[in-house]
Parts: C-alpha cells; sequence; structure tokens
DNA sequence: GCCGTTTTCGGCCCGACTGTTTTCAGTCG
C-alpha cells in the first residue's frame, strides 16, 4: 500500500537523480510525465496497480509500471537507491533551493565537491561561486537569500502538516488514563498559517505527575523536565511543550497565559498575578478589556480602528454555499466538472462558479477560445441535467499590463471571473501594484485571485503595496480572495482588518484542483475567523439572489435566477 | 522511458524569464 503523493514524489525524485546524472532528457520527461499523468488519476492507485489497469494508462509503460509496482507491494524503489548510490544524503536539501536545479547541482558536486547546504552556503561566502562558470555574482547571493529563508523555514510546518502532528499528539495523550483533559494552546490555539511549536495544557492530579512521566517515556522522548513543563524536541516534527497543571482554575489561566502571543499579553498589561480568573471572561473583565477569541490574539488585533470590527467571527464552513474557483479536467485539474459539483454539493454547497486556467496558463492547460465554448455546452448539459445552479467562470491571468488575457467579447460571456497574477512575478512594486490595480479596475474582474501571490514556506509575495490594491478592491467592489490552500493562505490575515475597515467583500476559495482539496476551505475559514470576519462580508455567503445581485453589481451578465 | 506506426525504431519536446553568455542553458509555473 502506498500513497498517491509517495509515488508522484518517487517518480520526480528519480527525474531529478536521472538528470543529475545527465541521462536521456526524453527518459527524464518520461518519468516527470508519469508523476503527472499519477497527480491525475482520482481513482485509488493501489488498486489499479493490483488490477493491472495502471499498465492501460497513457505514459505510464513497462518501465515506470515496475517501479510504481514495486513501491506499492515493498515500500521502496530499487530504481532509485541505484540512482542514490555514491550520493550523500545531505545533498538533498540542496533540491529545495528555488533557482538552482539537478544540472547546476551535479555541476556544484561534480566541480566543486560540494555536499550540503552547509557546503553551498561556505562556499558563497567565501565567493567561490561566482567564478564557476554558469555562475555569476546574481546566483551566488540569490542562493545565499534562498538558504538563509531555508533556514528559517526548516522551523516551521504548513497547517495541513502541523494538523497532522497535532493529530498524533492526541491520540497519545488520549491513550495515558491519568491525564483528565488537556487543551492545545500556543500557535495552534491562534490558528496561525504556519507553526513552530506544539503547546497543550494538561491537566492532571498533582500525585499523579510520576504516573504520567513514565506513560510518556514509554511513547516519546522527552528532552526537559522543568517545573510543571516536560518537552519534547525530536518525537514528532515540530518540538512539543505540555504545561502540566493541577486544577481546573490553574487550567484556565494556564491556557490564558499560554494563547495570546507576547505582545498581546503586553498590550493588556497582563500579569498572572493580577489578572487570576475561573474563566477566560473574567480574565479578561480583571484587564478591563473587551473578550477577544483565541485566534486574534494577536498583537495586530491592536491595529483596529474600528470598535465593531474587533467582535469575535460568527464564520463557519457550514455558511459557504458558493463553491468557487476550482479547476477540473478541462485546465490543471484532476476531475471533472460534474464530478467536482457533485462532490461539492454532498458537502453542502449550494451554487457553484468553475474557474479553470485562461489561455497564457499554457503550463496548466489553460482554455483557448474554443475551448470555452465547449466548456459551456457541456455546462449547458450539465445544468439541465441536474438542475445545480452551476456557472461557468474563469481564473483569468493578469498580464503584466494588467489587461485580463481575453478580450471583452470572451470576458463577457463568462458569468464569474477571478483575476490572478501568475507570471512575471518580479516587477518593481510599482509596476507590479499598478498591473494589479489596472486588472482590479476592469469591469469584468469579480475576485481579486490569491492577492500577493505568496507560497508560504517558498516564495515570498511579490513586490506589491496592498494597501493602494485593497483600496481599489473596495473602489470596485472586487471581492478579494482568502485562497484557503495551505501554500497559499492568502490574502494574509494581517491585511484584512484593514481591507474590512475599507468595506471590502472576501471569497473564501479552495482553490480546488480535486475532491479532495474541496475540504481544504476549513483552512480560509480560520483565516478569515482571525481577521474577525463576519458570513455577510463573504460572497460565498449569499444567498444564490444575493450572489447573483453581486455578480450584476457593475456588469449585466445572463444568470438564470433559480 | 513512452508511444505508435505506412509497427520494433525514431521521435518525443511549453514558453517566458533570468543570468549567464555572446547565442544559450537552466529553471519554473
Amino acid at each position: 500500500m502506498a500513497e498517491k503523493k509517495e509515488i508522484i514524489t518517487l517518480l520526480d525524485e528519480i527525474a531529478d537523480l536521472l538528470e543529475f546524472r545527465s541521462e536521456n532528457p526524453f527518459k527524464i520527461s518520461a518519468f516527470r510525465n508519469g508523476a503527472n499523468t499519477i497527480r491525475k488519476i482520482s481513482e485509488d492507485i493501489n488498486e489499479l496497480v493490483n488490477s493491472g489497469k495502471l499498465k492501460e494508462v497513457k505514459g505510464i509503460g513497462k518501465g515506470i509500471y515496475t517501479v510504481v509496482e514495486e513501491y506499492c507491494s515493498h515500500g521502496f524503489s530499487t530504481a532509485l537507491e541505484e540512482l542514490k548510490i555514491d550520493i550523500p544524503d545531505s545533498l538533498f536539501e540542496i533540491f529545495q533551493i528555488r533557482g538552482l536545479g539537478p544540472k547546476k547541482i551535479a555541476q556544484l558536486f561534480n566541480q566543486e565537491n560540494i555536499r550540503s547546504v552547509e557546503e553551498l552556503k561556505t562556499a558563497c561566502t567565501d565567493n567561490r561561486l561566482s567564478s564557476v562558470k554558469g555562475f555569476g555574482e546574481k546566483i551566488q547571493k540569490k542562493i545565499l537569500d534562498e538558504i538563509k529563508q531555508l533556514e528559517v523555514n526548516r522551523n516551521f510546518l504548513l497547517i495541513h502538516f502541523a494538523e497532522r502532528e497535532a493529530e498524533k499528539i492526541k491520540d497519545l495523550l488520549s491513550g495515558i488514563s491519568v491525564i483528565k483533559k488537556y487543551e492545545f494552546t500556543g500557535e495552534v490555539r491562534r490558528t496561525r498559517e504556519v507553526f513552530s511549536s506544539l503547546e497543550v495544557v494538561v491537566l492532571i492530579e498533582a500525585y499523579k505527575t510520576e504516573e504520567l512521566i513514565s506513560a510518556l517515556k514509554d511513547k516519546i522522548i522527552i528532552d526537559e523536565i522543568d517545573e510543571g513543563t516536560i518537552k519534547s524536541n525530536s518525537t514528532f516534527n515540530l518540538p512539543l511543550t505540555m504545561y502540566i497543571v493541577h486544577s481546573e482554575n490553574h487550567f484556565i489561566n494556564r491556557l490564558f497565559e499560554t494563547t495570546g502571543s507576547k505582545e498581546f499579553l503586553r498590550h493588556l498589561n497582563y500579569s498572572h498575578e493580577k489578572h487570576d480568573g475561573n474563566s477566560e471572561e473574567e480574565i479578561f473583565d480583571k484587564m478591563n478589556s473587551i473578550k477577544v477569541a483565541p485566534e486574534m490574539r494577536e498583537e495586530e488585533f491592536f491595529s483596529i480602528t474600528k470598535a465593531e470590527l474587533k467582535k469575535s467571527s460568527n464564520l463557519t464552513g457550514e455558511q459557504l454555499k458558493g463553491f468557487f474557483h476550482f479547476h477540473t479536467t478541462y485546465s490543471d485539474g484532476m476531475n471533472s466538472i460534474e464530478e467536482m459539483v457533485s462532490a461539492a454539493k454532498n458537502l453542502g454547497y449550494d451554487y457553484f462558479a468553475v474557474c479553470d486556467h485562461s489561455k497564457t496558463a499554457a503550463y496548466a492547460n489553460g482554455l483557448s477560445a474554443q475551448r470555452i465554448l465547449q466548456q459551456k455546452n457541456e455546462i449547458e448539459e450539465i445544468t439541465s441535467k441536474h438542475n445545480w445552479k452551476l456557472l461557468q467562470g474563469i481564473e483569468s491571468d493578469i498580464l503584466t499590463n494588467g489587461d485580463l488575457d481575453y478580450p471583452t467579447e470572451i470576458l463577457q460571456a463568462f458569468q464569474f471571473v477571478v483575476a490572478s497574477v501568475h507570471s512575471n512575478f518580479s516587477l518593481s512594486e510599482d509596476d507590479m501594484t499598478k498591473r494589479i490595480i489596472r486588472a482590479i479596475e476592469n469591469p469584468f474582474t469579480d475576485v481579486l485571485g490569491h492577492p500577493t501571490g505568496r507560497l508560504l514556506l517558498h516564495r515570498a509575495p511579490y513586490k506589491h503595496t496592498i494597501k493602494k490594491i485593497i483600496d481599489a478592491c473596495s473602489r470596485n467592489k472586487v471581492a478579494i480572495e482568502i485562497n484557503a490552500h495551505p501554500n497559499r493562505l492568502d490574502l494574509d490575515w494581517r491585511n484584512i482588518f484593514y481591507a474590512r475597515e475599507q468595506g471590502c467583500l472576501f471569497s473564501i476559495n479552495a482553490d480546488a484542483h480535486s475532491i479532495e482539496n474541496i475540504l481544504l476551505a476549513r483552512y480560509g475559514i480560520t483565516v478569515a475567523r482571525k481577521g474577525g470576519i463576519q458570513p455577510e462580508e463573504v460572497i460565498n455567503c449569499f444567498s444564490y439572489k444575493d450572489f447573483i445581485k453581486f455578480l450584476n453589481r457593475k456588469v449585466t451578465r445572463k444568470v438564470e435566477d433559480k
């Protein structure tokens, strides 16, 4: 048994190593293509292997099938291991540095004997790399910057990976009988976008502490036992701190003082002696503060200028009725329109706007004018078959000059338009801001997609002035996307407060490329809640009638009012 | 390695961008 993701990683890794070893370029792309083919398969990969049906899939031949079959049955790949011979494990971290591909890494390894990120860093600091053929000062500087970022990122996990670690900890703690109750605190309770630690408050009887420690020692490595604190740094993919308390009152107070960020507590002049309470409300009361939701207990909370925007969010996942900005097999999605909508409907969504990639996104199989028509016909067929409220939208690329990548006559045929930047990221701050604002000013734009372009722990946002962009969204009645993909979580929650002050609307979108992805919307909810967003500020929470009103606020669109 | 045929070898192959070159290789979305 193997997970689909593992197979994809395996084939990509083989492709990287083949390239590192300067093998036949077509063989390399066969493996990359194999990885992409598997990525697009929606059936269970193990079943396809067992039944031999994988062999029939275009792009999977005898060679790749053998690799996948071996991995599924035995959990390893002889082909991969053979490619790894004579390569130190430390080299693989270099593959994470953007701008360095297999060929450049091979050059560094073979010519300069660079075998790890550390050695690469030294070579750059000693200015050794700028004189290597094919490298130069700019690349050397870029590598150093990337290494710096990598060193910071090493200490963080994305939210969906951190969640997995938290689940393991839940399993661990639930299995220890002396624990009366526990609750996650710190970054988990604040629902940060990336995590550097996992913290839990644990309640037990005082005389059972030794019993707890011995039960823990059976299952995890304990690195530190301090007064009331137990730490395990290496058992999970994030360091774990457990705060051990022996009374309900202590539980509440420990939970309170470990939830808010240090800056948040400092702003409130919090001290645990003076502000001890039997509930969090009581603690806030003692500080003469309104009650602040756990997820909003950040320094940024104090930048909110309008009192009514400090209210906790009432938003929940069940309130999302509109399912937008999802991709299908028409572009780079894994599932058909019908499969996507049907799955979303089962999860409680009521109306839908498919938004495949536009023509400029060639790498993602973006839609040509002809294929837009084809899709339109299919949508008409499906809607009449199921009586679905399904609209044809598009995720249109914002070109370098700020135009969307279809002429007006095509744009006006869409019923919903998400405008996003997918290329040419390195404009100056001024140029990028103007580019995005021009797209916002386009009368057909409904939503600004992933506004900052960041990929968490991977790529910094492009240079831009976010306040000017938010102002433009407010002026032009364009909703700002909260892209819920764990890699993005973009708009950053820190900018939500300002956007709300300008009266902006938001659109929470999973940017789903598969049925499984639909569930990612929940991370968008956590981000929105962190910014205090209420359901009436989210276009996905509108009734279908109000959503149509929203669509027709600037241009008239033909939408059947079902 | 995969595909497909006028079938067992020959062709396959995004395109823009960047930084290095001096006409291109490598990377990336």
